[in-house]
DNA sequence: ATTCTAACA
DNA sequence: TGTTAGTA
C-alpha cells in the first residue's frame, strides 16, 4: 500500500510516517520507478506500536533501540536495550502513580465543590442546584477506588 | 488527486 | 509535526 492509505488506516498523518521512516523506526520498499514508497501491510501494526510507544512518551531513540526486540532477527539487541525497556517500564509505573495521584486529588476536588453547591445557594428551597449537584456524583466521575 | 523532498513565521 | 513550494 502507499503512504497514503496506510497514513488513512492507522490514524496518523503523511508527514508522520516518513518521519517514523526517517528514524528509522518503519521499513518501506520503493515503487518500480522509485517514485513512491511502498508498504507491507504488516507497517500497520508497526505504526499502531511507534504511536503507543510515542504516546506514552518514549522517544524516537528509545523506540529505536528497542525495536530489536520486536523484529524477527535482532541482531542488534543488546543487554543496554533490555536496561532501556526496564528503565522505560519504571518510568511508566512511577508516572501512573503520579497519574492516579493527581485523579485523587480531582476527586476530592470534585467532591468538596459538589457539596459547596449543593448547601450553598439554596436556604429556603433546591431545584436547579441540587439536581446539578446530583448530576455530578453520578457521572461516573465520583469513582472512590 | 497523490506522493516526494526540503525547509521554516 | 504542521505546512508550504514546486514536481513528477
Amino acid at each position: 500500500m502507499r503512504i497514503g492509505e496506510l497514513a488513512r488506516l492507522t490514524g496518523s498523518s503523511v508527514r508522520s510516517l516518513r518521519y517514523y521512516e526517517e528514524q528509522g523506526l518503519l521499513d518501506s520498499q520503493r515503487a518500480d520507478s522509485g517514485a513512491h514508497r511502498v508498504f507491507h501491510a504488516d507497517a500497520v501494526d508497526r505504526v499502531r506500536l511507534l504511536r503507543q510507544l510515542y504516546s506514552a512518551g518514549l522517544s524516537s531513540k528509545v523506540i529505536a533501540s528497542i525495536l530489536p526486540c520486536v523484529d524477527t532477527p535482532s541482531p542488534e539487541l543488546t543487554e543496554e536495550s533490555i536496561a532501556i525497556m526496564q528503565a522505560e517500564y519504571a518510568r511508566l509505573g512511577e508516572q501512573m502513580a503520579a497519574i492516579a495521584d493527581t485523579r485523587d486529588q480531582l476527586h476530592h476536588l470534585i467532591d468538596h465543590a459538589t457539596r459547596h453547591l449543593a448547601a450553598d445557594v439554596d436556604p429556603a428551597g433546591r431545584c436547579a442546584d441540587t439536581d446539578r449537584a446530583r448530576t455530578h456524583s453520578d457521572s461516573g466521575l465520583a469513582v472512590t477506588p
